[in-house]
DNA sequence: AACTCGGGGCA
DNA sequence: TGCCCAGAGTT
């Protein structure tokens, strides 16, 4: 397992590696943002970038996404993938956002994870990218560099990815670290064919040097 | 723990 | 073509 100061070095060869890694997400109000990061469940920011310029232009409010038959709020994102599901979560997150918090999208990772579509993973990135509130979001990519790097251990859930990273890295750098390992995770550490042959961090990683001695 | 939703991107 | 993907809900 790696000690504090090696993990503080793999944020820096992140961030080395990718000096403009941010939220790609990152709308003018936490509304939109919450819109995007429940869109973006299983397919690629970039695909969901495509639609939200004119999907938020014709939907600015909770009340907006209600006023509109489901089918066609489908059609609006149709292109996106799994659009039967994200509609009607859209609707149903609407009609509690109107119902339970005055129309406003809460600022506490447990008011947003009692949304509709919004699981533990939407709610630390709508928190801590909407909100600067301390969370760190652990998604497949996340999860995988954290095991393959020997940050926590391989059996660890997604819960206790989470709460490794937050013990073992400094409050002040949770937010930058879901979007650096996510891109280090996504351009070179892939889930089949990681590049561990030019890889900074092969010193310290326990999967590279097992997967380099297989060679 | 396994299954479903699903069109787009990529090899 | 076939496989995978910045997940969440249901069974």
């Amino acid at each position: 397992m790696l000690n504090k100061k090696q993990i503080e070095y793999c944020l820096d060869v992140f961030e080395e590696m990718f000096p403009h890694a941010e939220c790609e997400l990152n709308h003018s109000n936490p509304f939109d943002l919450l819109i995007a990061v429940v869109l973006s469940a299983q397919c690629t920011d970039a695909l969901v970038n495509k639609i939200t310029k004119d999907l938020f232009e014709k939907y600015r409010t909770p009340e907006d996404y209600l006023a509109v038959p489901l089918e066609e709020l489908e059609q609006d994102i149709r292109s996106i993938g799994l659009y039967r599901n994200k509609a009607k979560n859209i609707r149903k997150l609407s009609q509690t956002l109107l119902d339970k918090f005055g129309g406003e999208v809460p600022r506490t990772k447990q008011e947003l994870e009692s949304l509709a579509g919004v699981g533990r993973k939407t709610a630390n990135v709508v928190a801590s990218v909407a909100f600067e509130e301390p969370a760190i979001a652990v998604d497949t990519h996340v999860e995988r560099v954290s095991k393959r790097l020997g940050i926590c251990r391989w059996k660890d859930s997604v819960l206790e990815v989470e709460k490794t990273l937050m013990r073992k890295i400094p409050k002040e750098r949770w937010s930058e670290t879901h979007h650096r390992m996510i891109f280090f995770g996504r351009y070179h550490c892939k889930a089949q064919r990681p590049n561990c042959e030019e890889c900074k961090l092969l010193d310290l990683c326990r999967e590279g040097k097992k997967r380099m001695r297989k060679r």
